[in-house]
DNA sequence: CGGGTGACTATAA
DNA sequence: TTTATAGCCACCC
């Protein structure tokens, strides 16, 4: 599991994330106590397994956009799931709506 | 201990 | 609006 405390809040506040909404990585790490932490955050996605309940696909980058490769197959499914939830993705960005909770 | 890396950001041009 | 630079921080050689 998580050999930094850090990474339990990180997936505490993730899972916070209501449904229809985003965050971004900035923002995930400040509310889990590290400031500056965004980096962190990302790693913690990256290392995710397939399989989890997280609702990773609702962080996204401070500029609205999924931070994918926009030809990864993780890209295709987060932006997906989004849709799936109401989430508005237009010309590759969130609409800003939905940017904060 | 030092250097490279990445699902980040803010700022400047 | 896009690109470049510079901080950022955990992790892996």
């Amino acid at each position: 599991m998580a050999q930094n405390p850090a990474y339990e809040m990180i997936w505490q506040v993730i899972g916070a994330i209501p449904t229809g909404r985003v965050a971004t990585y900035g923002q995930i790490a400040e509310l889990a106590g590290i400031p500056g932490g965004a980096r962190m955050v990302g790693r913690c996605l990256s290392q995710l397994p397939v399989d989890s309940q997280l609702p990773w696909f609702r962080v996204i980058n401070a500029s609205g956009k999924i931070s994918l490769p926009i030809d990864s197959e993780g890209y295709k499914k987060q932006h997906e799931l989004l849709q799936e939830e109401g989430v508005v993705v237009m010309n590759g960005r969130i609409s800003l709506a939905k940017f904060r909770w």
